[in-house]
Order: structure tokens, then C-alpha cells, then sequence
RNA sequence: GCUGAAGUGGCGAAACUGGCAGACGCGCUGGACUCAAAAUCCAGUCCGGCUCACCCCGGGUGUGGGUUCAACUCCCAUCUUCAGCACCA
């Protein structure tokens, strides 16, 4: 109820701002004629499985089953490998609120006096990290911000290092850690663990529990970015439990510390406080060895040496002694991998995608429970699964979603046999639905498609673009991702969705501030239209500055505009709204035409390239020029007609209209300019001396070099401050300046 | 903290590839019109200096350096602000 009488408001606005959309296209990702694609696509990425040598998703009919699996093992096995899996995340978990929070939600909470903390909880995900690699690749084929695209392949953060493998002393098993500096593995003194690591029961002795306990408790309330910034004091305990260093063969401590993340790498890191300054930090904190390795690199400043010009370290089977580092780091690769103690690895900061929500609103997942606790998939004519009816969409508050305490709703039976089987009660996040949103439009009313061969062929990919910059990781990634994805399985024939992205900044309030109820500085729309005309607000939002800026909104602003429309009306029409009598059907000066070339110009080229605040600078100069003249071509005025009517469309019509013409102007050809009336005879030519401008001559356009030189000599001002002195250089720029240096 | 972007008059901004800093608009000042006001029109408006009328001179694009005949633009350092940081979407 609530989401169609915001869509009825926006449409209303939209409507009267008189933008152009193809209301035949309309769709709404809360509709179940929608949100029934949504659920098939994630039947499609749920019955998929990523392979890795043709480096691209299957359908999982497709995946080779080791003969040997069957029954619980071969289903295991299945869904190891699907592109949608259930597994035990961290969560920020308040127990009071009965509820997930966002780590932006965290603080606010705590503050309120709520205890927040992570606690485990089961999660479809979805494998976004298969794709890692070609998320980042073909960012080099896309016309984006480039800006947005680092920002992307930093958030993918490809690194290539080793895993390598350190043996626990009292046990058979072995640590992983992940490392891009494998050169100074000699160096590494103690192993750190995050502390939800699945080894830290294991390496824990009796002595050390409760410390651990209380530290891994303590860490369990702290959030990733608490946990990761730079400048806070690093804490940590050790398990008393040891590993064996590889390389030097000797026992290191294993300590846990919150500032290695369970989410990255192996979780789990060697330390190298001789040659890392959070290890330094971190060693010198606790009393750690810290072993230079690396020559050439000073302890006191922890440099982690990239070029590092040598290293001395060695043992009976390798020796790394002056070797630089990037041949340091292969050497010690290639030995790891002889001594299956470790293994070259891509890592990447990207992790798959938490998928779902314990919340009422939000797009079933087609799924169901079959008795012996296996899932199993809807088939596709049983789509759309829809959301109950409630009476309340407030969370249960056992950490399910409130669908999970409607039993006629979450109590169905298996499709196929039958049996009583239990819904999935989870929901996806609001991100599935704008995931693909793009494609429907292509095809918003088929019945039997998510979208037609045919019609993706013909309009895909996007040309351009345009959303906030706050979507410039998240949203630009995932629906990046669903669309490879949809390619693979091959509903899509491009690779990427978006061809060419541009970041529309932030309309904020009067005061500077982002606009928001509580601080009062919401501009509405209604009530601008209201006051000065739906042409008016489209013209201020476009000269307010460039389309990409963050930019304060102001009402003054909007009243230029207004009184600049109110001058194009008085340009052309009569107070008793006849066509003015000063426009005649009569030739243009050479000014007039230059001026008028230059318009169509500037408007053209500012208009292709999103630049609207100079063209309609540019229209302001025309005006100037043209309001008052005694007699007006009326071919100027049609023409600047013409080009204001995408800018203010209402009143560009009603003008077309004064000009004698009843039927719309929207199917008029576009203005054309000639390059050859843009251009002056004479222009004004700036004299530097020593880098300051000492004069401006008018002459000729393209003068002689020789001429120039003799009209800027023969100038007073010039002989002023020439006055004898040595001339050293002259550097002329055509038609700009000329700049003399003297002494 | 990490990643990215941006800092130019009183304000929003412009300046295309290194070539006159401040176009255009707002605001402000003065004037015209009016009994008066609104609206409109005209003139002025980066800061400072002068024999501040015309000229002329000095300084000026966050800060400090550098490259260049010439820097808002390029390089180094630094400060500040904004966006994102995976459950706001």
C-alpha cells in the first residue's frame, strides 16, 4: 500500500515536470508479474555451478558427480557447487530489536543503550567471487568514470601472493595464510588468527581459554571497521599454541587478534613485524621477536619494502640472499609449492554476497524444505511464490523473519511427490529486484519470458546510464554480476550491461546539508512547480552546475531562471499575447548570425556532452542580446525557440505556437550550424611580457607572424615596458597571444 | 582507517589540449520608471594601491614548494570537505 502511493507521487511529479518516459513501460519490482522473473533468475544463478576451466557458469545438470556419490553425499556435493549457497555468516545480531542491523545501524543502536553483537547465523549467498576476475577485467572495456571504475577494482581487490601451509605443533593439522609477500616469510615470528577463525578451539591450551574466550567474546560486540582502522590500538592474546615456520622450521607463536578479518584471505596472516607496520606495531605492543629479513629497510619506520634490494635469509634447502624482491618472491613460491607447504593464489577482497533477509517485504526465494532438511528447488511454474498477507510486518524477533510464523504460508508440500515440505521464509534483499530491472524494460509485459531474444538483441546494451554515485561499488557490481551470469546461461548476448556511466550529484538542501525530514530542508517539487513553473524547475536543475556535483539547492536560483524565461516570453510576445511586432521576416546582421551559429553550436556540443548548465549560459547571452532590439529576425527567434524546447518544453511550445505554427514542435529537425558563421575577422590579441599581459590588440583573425609582431613593437604600452631592454624570445600562440621575454 | 572525488569572488559557477582567472546567474550598490511599492530597464561589482574619472601598478584559484616564456590546469608535500565501506538501497 505504502509503495503504490509513493509510485503514484513520483509519477505524478514526473508527469509534471514534463519528462518524456514511455509510460508503456512502466514497472514496479514489488508486482508479482515482476518480482515472478526476479525469483526465476534466482532459480537460474541457484541451478547454475561456476567452471572453472571455461571460466563461466553451467546449469548444474551440467556438473560431473564423482561416481562414487550418492544419496546425502552426491546432494552435499550438488550444493558445494551452486551459484546460490546456505552458509553460517557473522551478522550483527540485537537481541532486543529481535533483529539484524547494518553495520551503519550499529553504533546508533549501541549508543540507545542496545547490546549488538556478531553472532552466526544461516545465510544464502551468492558466489559473486567466482566472477572476480572478470568483474575486474572488463572494467577496461566500459566508457565510466574512471574514478568509479578504481573504485570497483579496488573493492574487487585482486592480489596474487601464496597460501602457504604452517603445521600446528601439537596437532596434524596446519594453519593457511595468505600472503603477497612470500619473500619475507623468514621473517615471520608469530601466526595471528582472526578470532571466529574454526582453529582457535584447537590451538587454544586449557591455560589460556578464558582469555581467549573473553577476548573472542569482546570482539564478537566490535564492528569490521572498528575492528580494521589504522589509528586505533591494536589488542590481541595469544592461544598459547604454536605452528612451524616453513622456511625457518622453528615454532611461532599463534596469537588471535581482531584486526585479521574471518573475510579476507584465509583469515589467518604470518606476522612480519620487521617488514609490516601493523605487525611492527602489534610485535612491539606484545614483546614479539621482530627479525629483519629484508636489507635496505629500516625497522624503526617498519618499511614494508615493494623494491626491496636484497634478502638475507636462508636455510639448508633455500636461499634467498640477494635476491630483489620481486625474483625473491617467485623463488620462494616455486619451493613452497615443491615442498607442498603452500601454493601461487589469486585472493581477492570481494566476498560473496550475503544474500538474504529475515524481513516480511522482499521477494520469497523459491525454495522449500523437504522433510530430511534437504532444499529443493520450485520449479518455474509454480513461480510466483507470493508473499502472506500480514496483519503486522514487525520481526518475529527470533531472528526469522515474521513469514516464518505463518504456518498455513510456510506449510506447503513438495511439487512433485507430494510430501509436506516447509517454505523458505527468508527474503531477498532489495537489491534483486534492481538487479535487472533494466532488461524488463526491454520487455515489461511478456508473460512467457523474463525478456525476448529478439528484443535484447535490439536494445542491449544500455548507451547511458545515469544514477547517483552512492551505487558506484554496490548496486554497479551486482547487477554487473547478474548479467554475466544471465550471459553465461545465454539469455543475454552482452558481456556488460552498462556501455557508457555518468553520476548525477546530489541535490542538498538551502542550507548546504543532505535534504532529510529531520533537519527541515526538504525542497518539494510541488511546491516549486507551484510558485514558478514546471519549466522553471527543470532550467534551475540544469544551470546549477555540472550534472556530476554535489550542489546546494536555492530558491533565488530558480527565481533567475524564472525571470530568464520571463524574458524569452518578452522577446517574442506582446503583453496582450500577440507575436511581438519587432520580429520581422528580414535577414541577420553578421553579428546577429555569428551570435545565433555560436548558440546552436554551444547548445549542441554542451547538450551531447551533459554540460547543460553552459549551454543554457549560452541561450542567457542570446537573450541579452536580442531582447530589446528594435527589429528581431524571425528566423532567430524560431531557431533559439528550438533550442530552448528540451531545456523548457511548456513554454518553448506555447512560443512555436506565437510564431504561427499549430501543430507541435517536437518533430522539427534540429538546429544545424556552419562552422564558417561561428567565427569573428577580428579578435583581440593578448601582448605578455615576462608572463604578464601588458596590452590586447585587435587584428586580423589568422594574422602573419611577421605583421603581429610589427603592430605589438609599434604599440605604446609595449614601448613602455619594453623600453630598451634585451628581447630574449617570442613565443607567439595563433590567434591567442603573444608572450616576449625580456632582460 | 581504507577507496574514490572535490577545494576558484559575498553565493551557484565558467575557463575545451598549459595561454587574458571569474563567462552566465544570484546577491549587493547606484540610477531610471512610479504618489509609493512590485515588476522591468540601465550602470557598477575579485582584493588592494595611486594624482581610486580615464589609465596604470601590485596581489589573487585551500596551504607550502617545484617545472615553464606562461600553471585553476602538470609534479611533490600537506590541510579540509564530500561519497562509499558489503543488512539504507
Amino acid at each position: 500500500i505504502t509503495t503504490q502511493e509513493n509510485v503514484a507521487t513520483f509519477k505524478r511529479q514526473i508527469k509534471m515536470l514534463g519528462l518524456s518516459y514511455d509510460w508503456s513501460r512502466e514497472i514496479n519490482t514489488t508486482d508479482p508479474n515482476y518480482y515472478r522473473w526476479t525469483q526465476w533468475i534466482f532459480l537460474k544463478i541457484y541451478n547454475a555451478w561456476y567452471d572453472p576451466q571455461l571460466h563461466k557458469a553451467r546449469p548444474i545438470s551440467e556438473l560431473l558427480i564423482p561416481s562414487g556419490l550418492i544419496g546425502r553425499e552426491k546432494y552435499e556435493f550438488i550444493q558445494k557447487h551452486r551459484l546460490a549457497y546456505l552458509s553460517e555468516m557473522p551478522v550483527n545480531w540485537c537481541a532486543e530489536l529481535g533483529t539484524v542491523l547494518a553495520n551503519e545501524e550499529v553504533g546508533e543502536w549501541v549508543e540507545k543503550g542496545y547490546t549488538v553483537e556478531r553472532r552466526m547465523m544461516k545465510q544464502w549467498m551468492l558466489r559473486i567471487t567466482a566472477y572476480a576476475e572478470r568483474l575486474e577485467k572488463d572494467l577496461n572495456d566500459v566508457d565510466w568514470p574512471p574514478g568509479i571504475i578504481e573504485m570497483q577494482k579496488n573493492w574487487i581487490g585482486r592480489s596474487e601472493g601464496v597460501e602457504a601451509y604452517f603445521p600446528l605443533c601439537d596437532s596434524k593439522s596446519k594453519i593457511s595464510v595468505f600472503t603477497t609477500r612470500s619473500d619475507t616469510m623468514f621473517g615471520a615470528t608469530y601466526l595471528v588468527l582472526a578470532p571466529e577463525h574454526p582453529l582457535v578451539d584447537l590451538v587454544t591450551t586449557s591455560e589460556y581459554r578464558i582469555v581467549v574466550d573473553e577476548y573472542r567474546s569482546q570482539s564478537k560486540r566490535k564492528s569490521e571497521l572498528e575492528r580494521t582502522s589504522l589509528d586505533k590500538e591494536k589488542t590481541g592474546v595469544f592461544t598459547g599454541g604454536y605452528a612451524i615456520n616453513p622456511a625457518t622450521k622453528k615454532s611461532i607463536p599463534i596469537w588471535i587478534a581482531d584486526y585479521v578479518l574471518l573475510t579476507y584471505g584465509t583469515g589467518a596472516i604470518m606476522a612480519v613485524p620487521g617488514h609490516d607496520e601493523r605487525d611492527y606495531d602489534f610485535a612491539k605492543k606484545f614483546s614479539l621477536p621482530i627479525v629483519e629479513v629484508v636489507s635496505g629497510g629500516n625497522i624503526s619506520q617498519a618499511a614494508f619494502l615493494e623494491d626491496g634490494v636484497g634478502v638475507n635469509s636462508a636455510n639448508d634447502e633455500i636461499s634467498l640472499d640477494g635476491l630483489p624482491t620481486s625474483e625473491a618472491k617467485k623463488k620462494m613460491t616455486k619451493w613452497l609449492e615443491f615442498k607442498q607447504v603452500g601454493k601461487h593464489s589469486v585472493k581477492y577482497k570481494l566476498r560473496d554476497w550475503l544474500f538474504s533477509r529475515q524481513r516480511y517485504w522482499g521477494e520469497p526465494f523459491p525454495l522449500i524444505y523437504l522433510e530430511d532438511g534437504t532444499v529443493k528447488a520450485l520449479p518455474e511454474d509454480k513461480l510466483p511464490v507470493l508473499l502472506p498477507d500480514v496483519e503486522s510486518y514487525k520481526p518475529s524477533g527470533s531472528g526469522e523473519s515474521v513469514l516464518a510464523t505463518i504456518d498455513s504460508w510456510v506449510n506447503t508440500v513438495d511439487p512433485e511427490t507430494g510430501k509436506p515440505a516447509r517454505r523458505e521464509t527468508h527474503t531477498m534483499p532489495q537489491w534483486a529486484g534492481s538487479c535487472w530491472y533494466y532488461l524488463r524494460y526491454l520487455d515489461p509485459s511478456n508473460k512467457t519470458e523474463f525478456l525476448s531474444r529478439e528484443k535484447e538483441r535490439y536494445w542491449m546494451p544500455i548507451d547511458l546510464y545515469m544514477g547517483g554515485a552512492e551505487h558506484a561499488v554496490l548496486h554497479l557490481l551486482y547487477a554487473r554480476f547478474w548479467h554475466k551470469v544471465l550471459y553465461d546461461l545465454g539469455y543475454v548476448s552482452t558481456i556488460e550491461p552498462f556501455r557508457k556511466l555518468v553520476n548525477q550529484g546530489t541535490i542538498l538542501g538551502e542550507d548546504g546539508q543532505k535534504m532529510s525530514k529531520s533537519r527541515g530542508n526538504v525542497v518539494n517539487p510541488d511546491d516549486v512547480i507551484k510558485e514558478y513553473g514546471a519549466d522553471s524547475m527543470r532550467l534551475f536543475e540544469m544551470f546549477m552546475g555540472p550534472l556530476e556535483d554535489t550542489k546546494p539547492w536555492s530558491t533565488r536560483g530558480v527565481e533567475g531562471v524564472h525571470r530568464f524565461l520571463n524574458r524569452v516570453w518578452r522577446m517574442i510576445v506582446n503583453e496582450d499575447g500577440s507575436l511581438h511586432e519587432s520580429i520581422k521576416d528580414m535577414p541577420l546582421t553578421g553579428d546577429q548570425e555569428r551570435l545565433l551559429h555560436q548558440t546552436i553550436k554551444k547548445v549542441t556540443h554542451d547538450v551531447e556532452s551533459l554540460d547543460f548548465n553552459t549551454a543554457i549560459s549560452q541561450m542567457m547571452i542570446f537573450v541579452n542580446e536580442f531582447l530589446n532590439l528594435e527589429t528581431k529576425p524571425r528566423k532567430a527567434m524560431e531557431t533559439f525557440v528550438l533550442l530552448l524546447s528540451p531545456f523548457a518544453p511548456h513554454i518553448a511550445e506555447e512560443l512555436w505556437g506565437k510564431l504561427g505554427y499549430p501543430r507541435t514542435l517536437a518533430y522539427e529537425p534540429w538546429p544545424q550550424y556552419d562552422e564558417l558563421k561561428t567565427a569573428v575577422d577580428t579578435l583581440e590579441m593578448v601582448i605578455q611580457v615576462n608572463g604578464k599581459v601588458r596590452s590586447k590588440l585587435a587584428v586580423p583573425f589568422d594574422i602573419d607572424d611577421e605583421e603581429l609582431k610589427k603592430i605589438v613593437f609599434a604599440d605604446e604600452n609595449i614601448k613602455r615596458h619594453l623600453n630598451g631592454k634585451q628581447i630574449l624570445k617570442i613565443v607567439i600562440v595563433k590567434n591567442k597571444l603573444i608572450s616576449l621575454v625580456v632582460k
